[in-house]
DNA sequence: TGATAACCGAGACGGTACGTCCGGTCTTAGC
DNA sequence: GCTAAGACCGGACGTACCGTCTCGGTTATCA
């Protein structure tokens, strides 16, 4: 009953816009993100510029898809916070892994176009708001609440404030490049927000 | 009497520059930013291109000196923070006054530009550092070492994460639209700053 | 019997191309040669300046290819000298109609901008000649060899120094203005040579 | 002692002037026509700009002066043809030299770029007929004369039409690149000249 | 010898056009 | 019937010159 189109059809489909969102992301991470073009995406994808332009209305769209394709399959689950009973070792750690990420020079040109794109169009950023961020906030909400229940949290801390007071300040740092991302530094913001809304 | 330097000479050289600059900030300020061109600067500041290219090496350059020049002859004095003797009042006043200015859409063109050129460019970011956020950083510390000295905050707190906290979350939220930037947003963050870092 | 590449595509190709030469030939006439500019003529033909670009490698060779299309079609026929039998007659109806276009402005302008570019490059000069001057050349000449055949003109006579002998010192005087192109001068210059290449 | 002016004065003035005209010449004989820039005189001639530009009023007025300037000092004694009594001899001597002097790529490119301005512009042709045709060509008539009142050739001849048969199908097959400049060549204009205006 | 004026070299300036590049649309040939 | 290829319009890019304007530093004359 289902697919209606031949299969092959979807295949294809399918099979090109996974080779423009690849091409995409391969790209802008390798090199200057205004460097990367439609024409060069296209190009590296083997597809037609038109191809892309009838999936997306625009560079900003595609650049953005690919970026959000990142993430694809995240869920809940996939992304939950490690939960070993201690909240502010699991904290850190993730912390820690989080500053990691942004050492790797793909990882950050990807996320610097991401915020490119996100920052200068409210439409995208809804749509990485949607998509994206409140799915990774809420698996760490999730984590938040079961701190909460077991006295580790404030209960009346809000927790999209804690993720913020946790968060905002790396991502300000590594943005402005404005200081080093280490260890010592994940360590002591785990430590401020816990210090913030002990109970 | 003065002026050592060939009068006219500077003073035309000088005009030229305020009016390219001025040019750039009301174009950024009144439009969509990637209509911001070199072209629409020059005949906006009735400049010749190569004018513009005599003095910056390419549009991303003259539009950071615009925007670093917004805060020109901003020095620790002017931007102190204010000192009533209550620490918490003060910061509250500052929040509250910095969420509002991010409500005047002139002004949010200009920051978003700002920001997307220091994201994607580490020299222009360390230009930013150097001229524009560190100056205003120490005026903040200044305030925040009086509260110190009078137990209002830790001694042994980092300052640098201080502001990191205080400010970054309200940053992060305006960057991504992911929240209000009101009043009761201001307030939270300097409760929570001050909770963290109470001595 | 018909078109055997592409037709509509054929077609585009061929109305913007000559769209352009047209636009070319227009402006040429009816401006001062310094300010046709390839800008202009892509206005003019509605046409973006890359499609000019593209098929052409300069301005000098647009420009030379809107001119050399103003003869386009020309053939031995359609160029050929009259021939009434007396060759003097004929000659002198030639020259006199050759002496009057260059009293139409555009037409001057036309052929002045085609002098200048033929006169500094030796490329374009080739092809001037070979799908220009010499068919133009090969028409008079066979009037010359009927003229031969009949005793009107010398039997050894070098055909081309005739034709030099003939039209260059109109040439000159026009490109020099160092004298009137008048009817007498046209009847003048035919009855010089007559006199010279007499059997 | 006579002059009014400072001496040095005048000197520095002609000086400069000179230099002007050296450079302009060397510029243009040694490069691409369109490639000679007013800047690039400026440096040859180690002169601002402004300094060129106080004495004439545009780029073609100082190349055309340069060109000009190439045969300063020229008069009717320096250029009056050679007078053996052989009027064909003396005619041939000086259209074979005439035709090797354009074999020089310098005096090529001089003479070409003299030719353009004048096709060009209507005054400066003008100065170049009443400064350096005229002067020429009468130098040429007083031979022609005197071959006249020896019987050499017809008495009734218009002068001018003869210099221009004799000459201009030489111009314009240099000025085209339609054929060879040797001296078979040369001898056949002469020849046919003669023939043309023979008593 | 020192002051003062004329002049020059250097080169920045407002403009205009160049030839290139790319975004987004449209056409064509081929699978 | 959709695709890869790529031409097309439009318009900004950064560069090169034009002809003008300003400057600082010689020169050149006269006190």
């Amino acid at each position: 009953m289902s697919n209606e189109k031949g299969p092959d059809h979807s295949r294809r489909k399918e099979r090109s816009r996974q080779a423009i969102l690849a091409a995409a992301r391969a790209l802008i991470a390798e090199e200057a993100y205004e460097k990367v073009t439609v024409e060069a995406i296209a190009a590296r994808a083997g597809v037609g510029k038109q191809t892309i332009y009838r999936r997306w209305p625009s560079k900003s769209a595609v650049v953005f898809a690919a970026l959000l394709a990142l993430s694809e399959g995240v869920d809940g689950q996939s992304v939950a916070l490690p939960d070993t009973g201690d909240l502010e070792a699991d904290l850190k750690a993730v912390m820690r892994a989080t500053a990691q990420e942004f050492a790797d020079p793909s990882f950050d040109r990807l996320i610097r176009a991401l915020n490119t794109e996100i920052a200068n169009d409210a439409v995208l950023a809804a749509e990485y708001r949607e998509k994206l961020a409140q799915p990774l906030d809420e698996a760490k909400k999730a984590r938040l609440r079961g701190a909460q229940a077991v006295g580790q949290l404030r209960t009346d801390a809000d927790l999209d404030l804690v993720l913020e007071v946790l968060y905002a300040p790396l991502f300000q740092r590594w943005l402005h490049r404005s200081g080093p991302l280490d260890a010592a530094y994940a360590d002591s913001l785990v430590a401020v927000t816990l210090r913030a809304f002990a109970p």
